[in-house]
RNA sequence: GCCCGGUUAGCUCAGUUGGUUAGAGCGCCUGCCUUACAAGCAGGAAGUCAUAAGUUCGAGUCUUAUACCGGGCACCA
């Protein structure tokens, strides 16, 4: 029996208990316990070249309550840990600390060693492809080392025998596994089409990647002629796309353009002759109502373009600026190829923003085709608000720019994948909404091909003919027995690396798998989906998925795409979706925006049971101020626990001796036996809300209910089990103290880990599960079905009112709560005394009323129902 | 434009199926060293439940509309 300590410290006791589980491993998954008694958390695996963050801590304890509750329901937990290091983060972080750039045309460099440069140092260096990849992986190793030390302070009960990194050798077989299987059932494709590219990260992204911007834009009106005479006006604000033009359209309704259907129009500087056609996209009410279609401007012109069959004129390069083009011929054919010309010679190589501002000057000067004009541009442009698509990365707009990229198939399975989302319980209910809408809005296949370094290689080669090209309509796919495999280092099934890249031989596929195309499997990569049958059975389809509702398009969506694709079934049963942290001024915290509190500071600072508190008070799917105030609350409750927990095995260990309580089968007297009566309700309600998910509703009813256990049951029970006899009454005392302080220990757990295992350890912790709080089981009514419900319903209540009324008018009299009183009479209804009667004499010795003073009046009620206490204090008060 | 949340005390939030006089904590004010806890305890002040109409014997709660805040989707020459 360890001695109690007379304060609490948490740095230190939170560091012991780590220790402890870490070296008990209550944290582990049992391999040999069957799926229905196992509960599977798809954790999230959180971007390692992310910094830290107050979010993390708050959405991770979400899932940890949760957790904790079902393991002391006596599941088995697989709650493991992942971490996403693949992809442009990772790069990126990689990039600015190192001052490296991956040069994938560079040998490998194998005493090249990574170093990291100081910030004044602009310098970059450049380094083979294998070179910064390894550096990619030690620098993730790093952050991931970061990660794990604030989640084991934290408290999260997570396996840490159950790691995975999206790089690593397993999720690069599962990936690759993954992708060869939608290969065999035909749910991707590789083609060459225009595609949202980065010019930055001189990469593609998928549709879920892209955010809008409003941007302020120019419009400017250029005046085309039309072939035959006369001319047209069109508004455009990307005038540096006019070589690109490839038609002009108007609505099929607008009476303004019918004579025009049918005609050429003819571009100012390059002198193209574009067909002028009706489409119904064209909007009468914008601008001049007729516009031109490039290639490409936006996704309607890639959409017209795609059911035109009219050639691609591509202007921009994959760099973002404009390209060498070939006036004269098709597709740039052109009644003034001289002209045009001239005119490109002052824009190719421009960025588009500078080739707006010079596309503007050219038409202004000398740009018309059209009688009587020489200026393309009659007016000034003019200020338009309009919203511009960018990478959610990125700094720059996207273009649309052909290149060859991977898809998957989603298009074709929108109602198939709304469907999923019906099966799966959203939490909250309404976060599946955004699910639907998602789904409806799909309008790409997903785009899984990044052209990027860090990241999982496709298993695909392509043969070369005799001229050096490759054959992208018949790839050769890997092996699975070769997988994880990167084609760039190993040769093509049935060839030599000697034949790589020459003509006749074959070439690797240069690209990675985007981030989501690994993560989206993590329920796979868990489970081992393809390398282990029995253990994939035994965790899949999860329980639970926890995430945040910023990535319910990417991870959620594509989580579930995967799983019905690759078995037609659910990844999980729930998705519990945490909110955002704000900051007093309601806006989402963010690194951007500098006012990130760093994690680690605040568990020093209120220790980790006040945070989690914090977090656990925050309702699944509400977003949450970040609030010092409610910490203070949190280690306010901490510290209750602590206090209220000495004073109760105090009297334990004096009444009874240390580790020998009374069991609840002395639970006799009315006070101890209407306490348990109100238990048996928080009991059922806090296990109610668990069992939704809403760990908040639990926090609220074991935390209301323990500070009326502490202020009024202790209060109550107090003198009773000061006695220094051993009578019934004060057995029943004690047994209601023990078990009550017990299951408020096992009701607090999953919200204070720390301070609820300390108690647990100064008395409680036996054997077995009983080591741990834990592990120990939630608590269940049925270990006080031998105690009586009480007679009246209101007997506890009746208690701490008429308690309250002599302590109140104590405070008025400006005298202590122990203050004598000579006299004492109540007054009330006949029903209300009936409640009072059996805990009056606890009433009696809480308030310190002198034995034999006390009157009970049966009288009506007063107008508020409450019991109508006179008392009178003593005149003086003994010194003790 | 379509869709989803939210609006309750100065602040942060509860408020089940409609049901007496709308709750808690923080903050504020007053008092109290009380054989667990001053990191405490007791008491007090403080709300036109965003607005309007409706349903009802009765609305914070249900319906409709509006306003504001936040978010999602679509469109965006």
């Amino acid at each position: 029996m360890s001695e109690i300590p007379k304060k609490y410290k948490h740095l230190e006791v939170e560091e012991k208990w780590g220790e402890k589980w870490e070296k008990w491993g209550i944290h582990s998954w049992d391999p040999d316990r069957g799926r229905d008694e196992t509960f599977v958390v798809d954790t999230p695996p959180p971007t390692v070249s992310g910094a830290l963050h107050v979010g993390h801590v708050f959405s991770y304890t979400h899932q940890d309550l949760i957790v904790r509750y079902q393991r002391m329901k006596g599941k088995n937990i697989a709650y493991p840990m992942g971490w996403d290091d693949n992809g442009l983060p990772t790069e990126r972080r990689v990039q600015n600390l190192l001052g490296i750039q991956c040069n994938p045309h560079l040998p490998y460099d194998k005493d090249w060693k990574p170093e990291r440069k100081k910030a004044s140092d602009k310098s970059v260096e450049e380094v083979s492809r294998l070179n910064f990849i390894e550096a990619c992986s030690g620098i993730t190793e790093e952050d991931e080392q970061a990660f794990e030390h604030l989640w084991r302070r934290l408290g999260l009960s997570l396996d840490w025998n159950q790691q995975y990194a999206t790089i690593d050798e397993h999720c690069r077989k599962v990936s690759q596994l993954s992708f060869l299987d939608l290969v065999e059932k035909d749910q991707v494709y590789n083609v060459e089409s225009p595609t949202m590219w980065d010019i930055d990260f001189k990469t593609a992204v998928a549709q879920a990647e892209v955010e809008d911007r409003p941007r302020n834009g120019m419009f400017h009106d250029i005046r085309f002629g039309v072939e035959g005479g006369g001319e047209l006006l069109i508004s455009t604000t990307r005038p540096e796309l006019l070589a690109a033009c490839i038609a002009v359209v108007a609505h099929p309704t607008d009476e303004r353009y019918q004579d025009l259907f049918g005609k050429f129009a003819i571009t100012p500087l390059f002198g193209a002759r574009v067909p002028i056609v009706p489409a119904n996209h064209a909007d009468p009410e914008k601008g001049t109502g007729i516009l031109m279609v490039c290639t490409f401007g936006d996704s309607m012109d890639v959409e017209w373009w795609k059911q035109s069959g009219l050639a691609v004129k591509q202007v921009i390069g994959r760099n973002g600026r404009l390209l060498p083009v070939e006036f004269g011929s098709e597709p740039f054919a052109s009644i003034d190829p001289g002209k045009a010309e001239t005119a490109w010679a002052r824009l190719e190589g421009l960025t588009a923003n500078q080739a707006k501002k010079v596309s503007a000057e050219l038409l202004g000067e000398e740009g018309s085709f059209v009688d009587g004009h020489s200026s393309a541009m009659p007016d000034e442009p003019r200020p338009v608000e309009q919203v511009v698509k960018f990478y959610e990365k990125g700094d720059r707009p996207l273009e649309f720019v052909t290149t060859r990229q991977w898809f998957v198939k989603i298009l074709d399975y929108k109602e198939e994948l709304k469907k999923q989302g019906e099966k799966i319980k959203w939490h909250p209910s309404y976060m599946r909404s955004r699910y639907q809408n998602w789904v409806e809005g799909l309008n790409q296949d997903w785009c899984i091909s990044r052209q990027r370094y860090f990241g999982v290689p496709f298993p695909v080669w392509y043969p070369l003919g005799s001229d050096g090209e490759p054959d992208f309509s018949a790839p050769i796919f890997a092996d699975p027995e070769m997988l994880p495999v990167d084609p760039l280092s190993t040769p093509a099934p049935g060839y030599s690396e000697e034949q790589r890249d020459v003509p006749g031989g074959f070439s690797g596929e240069p690209d990675v798998m985007d981030t989501w195309a690994t993560s989206s499997l993590t329920p796979q990569i868990q489970s081992h989906w393809g390398v282990d049958p029995e253990k994939h059975s035994k965790l899949f389809p999860m329980d639970v998925r926890p995430q945040s509702h910023e990535i319910i398009r990417t991870w959620a969506f594509y989580t579930i795409v995967k799983a019905w694709m690759h078995e037609r079934e659910i990844p999980w049963k729930h998705v519990v979706i945490s909110g955002w942290i704000l900051d007093p001024d309601r806006k989402k915290m963010s690194k951007s925006k500098g006012n990130v509190v760093t994690p680690e500071d605040l568990l020093t600072e209120w220790s980790s049971d006040a945070i989690r508190y914090w977090a656990a008070r925050a309702r699944l799917g509400a977003d949450t101020a970040f609030d010092p105030g409610v910490f203070k609350v949190g280690r306010r409750l901490a510290v209750k626990v602590f206090n209220a927990s000495r004073f109760v095995i105090m009297q334990l260990d004096r009444g009874a001796g240390a580790g020998s309580y009374p069991g609840v089968e002395n639970i006799t007297e009315p006070l101890d036996i209407a306490m348990v009566g109100k238990m048996r309700k928080v009991i059922n309600q806090s296990a109610a809300a668990f069992e939704s998910f809403d760990y908040a509703a639990a926090l609220q009813v074991s935390e209301e209910a323990f500070w009326t256990f502490c202020d009024h049951y202790l209060e109550l029970v107090k003198i009773r089990s000061y006695m220094d006899e051993d009578t019934p009454a004060r057995r029943s005392a004690l047994a209601g103290l023990a078990w009550g302080l017990k299951t408020f220990l096992k009701l607090l757990a999953p919200f204070l880990p720390f301070m609820t295992e300390e108690v647990w350890s100064w008395r409680f912790s036996g054997e077995g599960r009983d080591r741990s709080v834990h592990t120990s089981a939630w608590p269940s009514i049925e270990e006080v079905s031998e105690v009586p419900s009480p007679l009246h319903e209101e007997t506890f209540n009746a208690a701490v009112e008429v308690l309250g009324e002599i302590r109140a008018t104590k405070t008025q009299d400006q005298k202590s709560l122990r203050w004598p009183v000579n006299r004492l009479s109540v007054t009330a209804s006949r029903e209300q005394l009936d409640a009072l009667a059996p805990v009056f004499d606890d009433v009696l010795m809480a308030g310190n009323v002198v034995p034999d003073a006390a009157e009970t009046i049966t009288g009506e009620p007063g107008e508020d129902r409450k019991f109508l206490v006179v008392l009178e204090l003593a005149e003086e008060r003994e010194e003790s």
